[in-house]
DNA sequence: GGTACCACTTAGGATGGCAGCA
DNA sequence: TGCTGCCATCCTAAGTGGTACC
């Protein structure tokens, strides 16, 4: 503990007498990791917790303390002159069936309500909810009109939009009530923030992509169906009026504080942390120590993939590719999924033959390897890689007699490849590299495209291409925003009109030297300075107007905040950030900024990752 | 070695608040 | 003051990977 070094628990700084706090409040820091410093403020209980971490392996708290989740409001029934319509004849609903449509109703203007798989599926849930008499009555979607509750939805939404500031103002002092009750924890008697508190409401089911499930009904959740999570000398949450708890246990070898089963896939839901906490945040921290370990092994497993490309054995074989296009490409370790559970997409180890196609020769390149894929959340891949011509041989071996949908890499899984990975690096399993690729993409690029000459408004560019480039390796893509063309030509109608201002103020730096050249006096002279100046002015806000200009357009369809958030040491930014003077905020905002704290405070602008 | 289950991270879209502008 | 568009935040789906059990 001194100025310069925090305390490893709650990051305190010792400043003459008095300690102040720094940031986030960063604990149990595992023993085995280096790098961080391991000083201790004068609080003994910090000292204790510290060496109670460090004794029980897998405990990952000690007294955890919350109210339980917060529920969504009860149905609340349609007004009378709101009325559901089948067959062209108006029928009052049982709540059940009513609740279900209403579901519906709200989705009416969404693309998922004219796919017949979500049309289905909703429609066999429905009638689960219906009363025998409805059930009767109503047999066919077609016939359903839904536009009447839709029109009220609708108005509602108005309503609430067009209320007043002091009406708006009510709502939020609620929300904010809401957040302090039931948005914090006491964690080993820190109060953290809870991610998400409140149980997932009722709905429809919208998977991404093709779904088989889409449009299933996800059922309210009860209190019934809760398990909380909180430690046996803790005040333990109060159900709900009327309810009880599923269950309720003392697990500290978990992290989440509820949990449900939800009904769609039969997955358990968590209630959680939020990224700021020191358990989230120290955890993000190894991670990035992890990656960095792989930097110092990177070329030695590079080197025996390769050693693999020729091994007499075909599954030893796939194993060396596969690991090529882990590393090289950044793609997902790829585990099975269970046939028609879920929308068909695929990462590495579970590509099939109809995911690629070889060419000898591509754009004027030799051993073209075209990949075509739907990834995670059903976000196509389409890259195009010249590989080295053992890797093209290769799978063309991989891919003999075999028929399209056959499992290009059939000999091995996610589970083989992570076990070979962790004989050549404890901790080491394939998503490692994603983090590892993407943090180094971001240094090397930091590092070629930023001098301290530069502007601040190129400085971003700059970062912003860096990021950029991550983004683009882990295929990270978003949907064009739905206004981009017109934000474009309200950019350029901006820049046009600078730079007719501009045209305009140079064109006066004219006259005003003229009139000096023949005047020569102080009033002259000081107009020239004053039109030198507007010039200079006009010129750099033009400047700053084309390079935001470039930097949107080249973000149209790339997605940045998820290589931010998961991907990126922030180490990294924070030392560009010192080491170029750029203010932190500029890169990221409130929301990153709590979940970096540990590295906005450790970070001197000459780390490298 | 296969499978089921569990815990956790990673992901894009929806929503809503607010700054900037006419 | 009202409108518009951007961005932060929320939401929850969809991945990865570990472990227990057979």
């Amino acid at each position: 503990m001194s100025p310069n070094n925090p305390c490893k628990y709650c990051k305190r700084y010792l400043v003459g007498k008095y300690l102040t706090i720094a940031g986030w409040e960063m604990a149990n820091s595992k023993p085995q990791i280096d790098g961080f410093a391991s000083y201790l403020c004068e609080n003994r209980a910090h000292n204790q917790v510290w060496e109670e971490d460090n004794a029980n392996n897998g405990k990952k708290w000690s007294t955890l303390e919350h109210k339980g989740p917060f529920f969504p409001p009860e149905y609340e029934p349609l007004p009378s002159n709101v009325c559901f319509v089948y067959n062209g004849k108006s029928i009052k609903l049982s709540l059940a069936a009513e609740e279900v449509a209403t579901f519906y109703a709200k989705m009416l203007d969404h693309e998922y309500t004219t796919k017949s798989v979500f049309q289905e599926n909703f429609f066999n849930d429905w009638r689960e909810e219906m009363t025998e008499e409805e059930r009767e009555q109503i047999n066919k979607l077609s016939k359903c009109d839904f536009s009447h509750m839709a029109k009220y939805f609708l108005e509602k939404t108005e309503e609430k939009k067009a209320m007043t500031k002091e009406q708006k103002q009510v709502l939020k002092e609620e929300n904010n009530r809401l957040t302090e009750e039931y948005g914090f924890c006491l964690l080993d008697g820190h109060k953290e923030k809870i991610g998400n508190f409140r149980v997932e409401p009722p709905g429809l089911f919208r998977g991404r992509g093709e779904h088989p499930k889409m449009g299933k009904l996800k059922k309210r959740i009860l209190p019934e169906d809760i398990t909380i999570n909180c430690s046996k000398d803790s005040k333990i949450p109060e159900a709900p009026k009327g309810h009880r708890w599923r269950k309720v246990q003392h697990d500290d070898t978990v992290t989440w504080l509820a949990s449900w089963v939800e009904n769609v896939q039969g997955n358990l839901k968590y209630i959680m942390l939020n990224p700021s906490s020191k358990l989230k945040g120290e955890k993000d921290w190894q991670k990035y120590e992890v990656a960095r370990k792989l930097k110092l092994k990177v070329e030695t497993i590079r080197r025996l993939y390769r050693e693999d490309w020729k091994n007499r054995e075909m599954k030893i074989r796939q194993r060396g590719v596969a690991l090529y296009f882990i590393d090289k490409l950044a793609l997902r370790a790829g585990n099975e999924k269970e046939e028609g559970e879920t929308a068909d997409t695929v990462g590495c180890c579970s590509l099939r033959v109809e995911h690629i196609t070889l060419h000898e020769e591509k754009g004027g390149q030799e051993f073209v390897v075209e990949f075509d894929f739907l990834g995670k959340d059903s976000i196509r891949y389409y890259n195009e890689v010249p590989v080295e011509s053992r890797v093209f041989r290769n799978l063309k071996l991989f891919m003999e007699n075999k028929d399209p949908e056959d499992d290009l890499f059939d000999r091995i899984n996610t589970i083989y490849l992570n076990k070979h990975l962790n004989q050549s690096m404890p901790g080491l399993t394939a998503k490692v590299f994603r983090t590892f690729n993407a943090s180094t993409t971001l240094q090397d690029q930091l590092n070629k495209l930023t001098t301290a000459d530069m502007t601040l408004e190129e400085k971003l560019l700059s970062y912003n291409r860096a990021n950029r480039a991550v983004a683009i390796l882990c295929n990270h893509q978003r949907a064009a925003p739905k206004t981009f063309e017109k934000s474009m030509q309200n950019m350029l109608d901006k820049i046009a009109q600078k730079q007719q201002q501009l045209d305009v103020a140079k064109m006066e730096l004219k006259e005003a030297k003229k009139e000096h050249k023949k005047a020569g006096t102080e009033r002259t002279r000081k107009l020239v300075e004053k039109k030198e100046a507007a010039v200079k002015r006009l010129e750099e806000q033009l400047k700053k107007l084309q390079l935001q200009m470039t930097d949107r357009e080249e973000n149209k369809v790339i997605a940045l905040g998820t290589s931010k958030l998961n991907y990126l040491d922030p180490r990294i930014s924070v030392a560009w950030c010192k080491k170029f003077n750029v203010p932190i905020e500029k890169i990221y905002n409130k929301t990153q900024r709590d979940k970096f704290a540990w590295a906005i405070d450790m970070t001197e602008e000459d780390f490298q990752f």
